[in-house]
DNA sequence: CCATATAATGCAACATGATGCAATTAAAAC
DNA sequence: GTTTTAATTGCATCATGTTGCATTATATGG
């Protein structure tokens, strides 16, 4: 609840006005933190509580919680684009894995490391959301080398 | 013409048959390394070349050399997706400004920094392309200070 | 050079995402 | 509570990617 409250309190900040759409919408993320929310996903659970919301609703709704941080957009590939909770959560890089497409939270250690580095070199800041490293863990190292 | 036969090469071996498409989609790419192309942009200069060909044929083969590593694929903000050269050229990251769009090549430090931390801290390897960071540029920073 | 196997293409249809505009609704002002 | 005004929504449409399948073309082996 108190989440809630605070986030409907983040949109009013940002002149963002307060519907349905977008305190269903919230509350989806807020129960769902750890999860990577696919559009079809989030349509079918907002389809419940609202129907007939429009698809190009809660694209634009997602474009501005974006924008907020109060989510971030992940293209997973070969699963599309997915949308995770971040507001007030321990804020970490994404590890995908290009050969066997499993998804790493990069740790706390790895998130300092490159936010200095894009300070101190490219003088660039806040670049703490969105960014998504495409490798290959160790396993599929192994795989491909053998 | 040599980068374009090392590219057939490439494909031969990795078992890929060399069609019409593939050669004009290389020579392309050969002739503008340092340009970040739209899909208008190829099926254009294609069109030109290939009357006719088909989008999903393009979009097939830009898929095809990214598994290669011999374009990167980046998403820019308000302009969608680009893809560049990238074979055996000097490998960069790329930085993008959320607010005004500018887009930054990191330099060869930042590549580094970013590499020994994602293989020290995740056993993670050749995360060396298609990352794309999104922050603030140091101009844009200023404005949203003040 | 011709026949064969199989990969790439074109096409049609679908999936996903973006956009302009009229109708609706939230917020503010009275 | 009613009116006002401006943002949000739904809708239609378009833009951008993706996919299954029949057709075509490349590579290979005789």
């Amino acid at each position: 609840m108190k989440k809630h409250k605070d986030l409907i309190a983040l949109l009013r900040h940002n002149q963002q006005r307060i519907t349905p759409a977008r305190r269903f919408l919230l509350q989806f993320f807020i129960d769902n933190p750890a999860k990577r929310l696919s559009l079809p996903e989030i349509q079918a659970h907002l389809q419940d509580k609202l129907p007939g919301i429009n698809r190009s609703s809660i694209y634009r709704n997602l474009e501005m919680l974006k924008q907020l941080s109060v989510i971030q957009e992940l293209g997973v590939p070969g699963q599309g684009k997915r949308y995770q909770f971040v507001f007030e959560q321990q804020v970490h890089h994404f590890i995908i894995c290009k050969a066997c497409g499993k998804v790493v939270k990069g740790n706390r250690n790895l998130f300092e490391k490159v936010e200095k580095a894009l300070k101190e070199i490219h003088d660039f800041q806040k670049a703490n959301l969105s960014v998504t490293f495409y490798g290959f863990c160790s396993k599929c190292q192994a795989v491909e080398a053998g």
